[in-house]
DNA sequence: ATTATTATTGCAACTTGGTTGCATTATGAC
DNA sequence: GTCATAATGCAACCAAGTTGCAATAATAAT
């Protein structure tokens, strides 16, 4: 974490770990529930998870229901500062997975030449995950 | 907006009226404040709108402030009830576009034989538009 | 045209995810 | 250990969107 310039704390020790544990991205809801015992206040969460984000360790997902989830970087992407992975939203557990992306910039391809000049992409899955069929 | 089997009401016409004339999509707020004058209740539109969603007539998109944008659907996509465009996010003026897709199914590239089942997905791209640069 | 049926409208109250201000506490540089 | 600075916890707050319900307007039936 310090070399994220992230003071250590319990707080971000304990998210960190459960952010790690899991293998999809979480809400603040999923993880206040996921500390059992030692309570966390809610605003320290959130503040937890925004410095996360400030410091390149983690990443945002807005959900359907105008929630956010987190889920740290992956592995390649680490010291790069870029985001370059789909997110894939299973129907049937809502849950959302962080996938890699091999791709030779797709996004240049549909609209090129039409006046977007563009600069990052998202890309958004909807479908049935390796557990839920 | 009878052969979407909705009831052709003063708020529906105004609210398409708005949609029709604009090149990007809209949120509930930017909507009220084009209807100068005569008022329309928030609730009313709030309904207004996810009736156009439900009925096909429209679809909206959800922004990193959690809100949603509404935005017709585009013309290739009338009567095919699928959605298949990118959305492009402007850096500059944070507007959202509707850009056609041509696509040859890109979203199966990425990630197939992993276990997961796409049934759709969602493109979105950041940048600057036309009129920002 | 009039009436009956049913969906839409408008208002107030509410829910919920998230934020702000501020005093208290803990971290890490010295 | 001391100190500056950042993180924490609490309460109050904010804003987008929803719910319940009575009043009203749009279509269908007569």
């Amino acid at each position: 974490m310090h070399q994220y310039g992230l003071k250590v704390t319990n707080a971000r020790i304990k998210v960190l770990r459960i952010l790690m544990q899991s293998q999809v991205a979480l809400s603040h809801g999923d993880i206040l529930t996921r500390i059992h015992g030692n309570e966390l206040d809610k605003v320290t969460l959130y503040r937890t998870l925004s410095s996360f984000v400030n410091a390149g360790l983690a990443h945002k997902v807005a959900t359907e229901d105008r929630t956010w989830l987190h889920a740290l970087h992956l592995p390649e992407e680490r010291n790069e500062g870029v985001e370059d992975h789909a997110h894939f939203v299973c129907d049937t557990c809502e849950c959302i997975y962080c996938l890699p992306l091999v791709t030779e910039d797709m996004a240049a391809i549909p609209i090129k030449e039409s006046g977007f000049q563009i600069k990052s992409h998202e890309y958004r899955l909807r479908g049935t995950c390796p557990s839920c069929h």
